[in-house]
DNA sequence: AAATTAGACAACCGCTTCTGG
DNA sequence: ACCAGAAGCGGTTGTCTAATT
């Protein structure tokens, strides 16, 4: 077809994205809204590819990102949601409001794969192992009881690096790994982050509201991540549209904010 | 203390899906 | 109905940091 790259790749800048460029894009973001990733680099004077401002603003500067790892429930709901679901990870995310694919994708890959591998379970049909020799049954999704998943320790995230760090992490920690044991969205532990929005937002009378203030509390869900109910309605609204916890959470707010304003 | 290894996560790539003409 | 462009998605890779040797 001879389709076009996403943009020309000349001039276009690779890798870590500095504090600088965040703050470029937010600014714009802010002042424009989401329309045209493709326009955005030009636009905000970025010298990047669209793609990868939408990454990057999706899966790290959007304003409603939950930082640090995920919690028993969450995971949980991952798992049982990825027996459903398979790698559909935007899918997963739209279950979870303030995760992203990305996030979850990762967490499952180097974390909860592991785990339950490590418990005899495999991670993608979601049965025993010791099951998978016989025929092929019907991949009947998620019979394990996934209980066992947040024994003590286990949600601890048991990784070498983090599993006592809610413990045993001193403060100030990396960006990274100071997440642990944070359910909250904090940028406080994550420099970039708390830079641009303190930098920014918090100074910017514009950006007027609450960032991670959407109230769910009238769909008889409760905002605190530990709330046990969480799960069990976030698996009734399976059929929720896909947007319910995402970025749509914008187009709530004051359109004269950010204009989203659909697809150009 | 330096080198090596491993883990975690950010970012990229390429394919698929969606949307408007 | 078809096509092209744009966005979205999932797999993979790269980079950074902490742990270990």
């Amino acid at each position: 077809m001879g389709r076009q790259p996403c943009c020309d790749k000349l001039g276009v800048k690779k890798g870590p994205w500095t504090a600088e460029e965040d703050k470029k894009l937010v600014n714009f973001i802010l002042s424009h809204g989401q329309c045209c990733w493709r326009a955005v680099p030009k636009l905000a004077g970025l010298r990047r590819c669209g793609k990868s401002c939408r990454l990057r603003w999706t899966n790290y500067l959007r304003p409603d990102l939950k930082r640090g790892l995920l919690n028993e429930d969450e995971e949980k709901l991952v798992i049982d949601l990825h027996a459903r679901l398979g790698n559909r990870w935007s899918k997963i995310a739209a279950r979870l409001p303030g995760r992203t694919d990305n996030e979850i994708k990762n967490h499952w890959n180097t974390y909860i794969k592991k785990k339950l591998i490590k418990m005899g379970i495999d991670p993608v049909t979601h049965q025993p192992l010791s099951k998978q020799e016989s025929p092929r049954e019907s991949r009947v999704p998620c019979p394990t009881n996934y209980d066992q998943l947040v024994l003590p320790g286990i949600c601890g995230h048991a990784s070498s690096r983090t599993d006592n760090s809610s413990t045993t992490t001193p403060a100030g920690n990396s960006s990274v790994d100071g997440r642990a044991g944070s359910s909250e969205p904090n940028n406080d532990d994550d420099p970039p982050a708390s830079f641009i929005w303190s930098d920014i937002f918090l100074d910017d009378s514009s950006w007027n509201f609450q960032a991670t203030g959407e109230d769910y509390s009238e769909l008889g869900v409760s905002n605190s991540s530990s709330d046990d109910s969480i799960s069990t309605w976030f698996l009734d609204c399976e059929d929720l549209g896909d947007e319910f916890f995402g970025l749509s959470c914008f187009s709530d707010m004051d359109s004269s904010i950010l204009d989203l304003g659909g697809k150009h």
